[in-house]
DNA sequence: TTGAAAGCGCTAACAC
DNA sequence: GTGTTAGCGCTTTCAA
């Protein structure tokens, strides 16, 4: 039924092997490589990947995991991903793990099965700390989120200077009163979280701080029961483009205005946060940067196994919009 | 190096055979059964699946052909297919098209060398055409887009019907000069506009349409030469998600109020269209029951290959937003 | 039930 | 340069 490289020898009238070399760029005699494409395109040959997988014993074939695709900033990532595989000749296998462990074992073992040659990964909190015990068969590059010490290569954002640029802006605008909204799933969470509380502290305010599941829904129920309770903050900064939204969500829902009723500040300058009320103050990160330096980063690990770890920090932008606007002029 | 299933059976002290009968839930009696457990515990053994799809002749995979996947039409497309790619024991190859034809041939390739099941597609209007030609050594199931007659099975929105909604419902509102803009690379895009233009004739209205690349940069120059050259329409009608946001960022950036100044009405109900502006009016596609349809059409293209092809039509939802609220009060 | 042996389609080692 | 041969890791007859 299907057709194989003895098809296409017979058809050529030569030998498997030199149609192998012909197809893989080996060394062939021009008449017989033009007898192989002939034979090719008269057989309608196409390689059978699994085959050459298991006998060159290469995946060409990396995995990326991250939580999902659908998130601007991953999208961004996994685009800069690709296009530099795609130049080292690699396949890129895409998993989404919905920030939920479980699957993010599953997928962590069926790259092994896959036999990748890597893979880069932004794990959850949960199993980011247990990557050192797991022993998988190929190297991983973390982004996004990396333990301390997590014992692999990894490139992040440096998320406390970016929490302290976005409280610092608040505060020059005249805000005070501010929350912040993180997600409990990830270390950046966390380190925004730590940035944010001691920037605040710096400042000689009270930081306020809630940790919610990082999705959507999450962050617009535990704002509108601020909005509800009527103890709500002048500004609200949120951790990341899902939490985000689901502020801004809350906002409109309850009828109130940004920033008059309340300002708000977060990470990610997803495309809509530009068309949202006022326009959204936001964290820019180099997304493109650091899906380049992911694929960098592990290219370098594949050559140099027993190198050191490395860990790359990037600083993002503070972009503001309309959405921290000073309310009230402030007083020289 | 690796451990193959020979290793596990020397551990266990069995056959690869009995190995690898234990492992897929083959007859094996109990206590070989723990033995061989044991062993794989014991070595660390993953099955390497390119053997596995090498030796048992199926890849147990599908290939899910489409634009971009950051397209939230796509993502949620992708996400029911995934669903159910994974209660049938398939697994999923992504591949973004970016609506250029080199990439979908390659694809479309890549997918024969991979071996896969089935393709999941979301075509071109210039690969539509020669889908037919093509002799691909898998069934295809086309979604969102689908040349007259290509001959392959297919799901699609009753686009003709959804823009006459908008088209009605605008008018129905009081706007009379109402523009279109159309995606220019896919079927969807010139189905739309002959139901929009068809719908303007019938309500005696002249029709006055664009058609653009699918990009959000080329709307919003569109609509910016509109706004800055005066002659914008009352209403423009935008045939996908991606457009639709290129206007409002026009609208926005050229100082301009929706819908005083220019009514807004689209397709695709992304979360985004809600919080934009006084939100947006849209066509809510049924993405998950396309999805869903999709893969049970593949199913059952699988199970009976000689089957009439089918071609399913599933039905839009208008959802009314402020971006066409009526400027001026009705005359009775 | 279990094991021995063959072979999926390909590439790489070795001979010529 | 080219062909012959062996074997990657697995599943699946076929015997036992």
């Amino acid at each position: 039924m299907t057709v194989s490289i003895k098809d296409v020898a017979r058809a050529a009238g030569v030998s498997p092997a030199t149609v192998s070399r012909a197809l893989s760029g080996g060394k062939v005699s021009a008449e017989l490589r033009a007898q192989v494409e002939d034979a090719v395109h008269r057989t309608g040959y196409r390689p059978n990947l699994s085959a050459r997988r298991l006998r060159s014993q290469e995946s060409q074939t990396i995995g990326l995991i991250v939580a999902d695709i659908c998130n601007p900033f991953f999208t961004a990532v996994a685009r800069a991903v690709e296009d530099e595989a795609y130049k080292a000749g690699l396949r890129v296998i895409l998993c989404n793990t919905d920030e939920n462990p479980e699957k993010e074992s599953m997928y962590l073992q069926l790259m092994e099965e896959e036999r990748v040659t890597g893979v880069i990964f932004a794990p959850t909190r949960a199993t980011a700390g247990r990557l050192g015990k797991l022993r998988l068969n190929y190297p991983i590059v973390l982004i996004d989120r990396a333990d301390i010490a997590s014992g692999q290569d990894a490139v992040v954002l440096d998320n406390a200077a970016a929490a302290t640029m976005l409280v610092e802006h608040l505060h020059g605008q005249g805000y005070r009163h501010i929350a912040g909204l993180f997600g409990n799933a990830s270390t950046t969470g966390i380190e925004r979280h730590a940035g944010f509380t001691a920037a605040m502290q710096r400042l000689g305010l009270q930081p306020e701080s809630r940790f919610v599941a990082p999705s959507i829904e999450a962050a617009e129920a535990e704002i509108a029961s601020w909005l509800s309770h009527g103890h709500a903050p002048e500004a609200v900064v949120a951790s990341n483009g899902l939490l985000l939204m689901g502020v801004v969500k809350a906002i409109r829902a309850a009828g109130k205005r940004i920033p008059e009723d309340l300002a708000v500040a977060g990470f990610d300058n997803e495309s809509w946060t530009e068309l949202a009320g006022p326009g959204l103050t936001v964290i820019e990160q180099p997304v493109a940067e650091i899906g380049r330096t992911a694929m960098h980063l592990l290219l370098e690990r594949l050559e140099t196994p027993g190198a050191p770890v490395r860990k790359v920090v990037l600083g993002g932008r503070c972009v503001v919009r309309g959405s921290t606007k000073a309310v009230q002029p402030l007083l020289a």
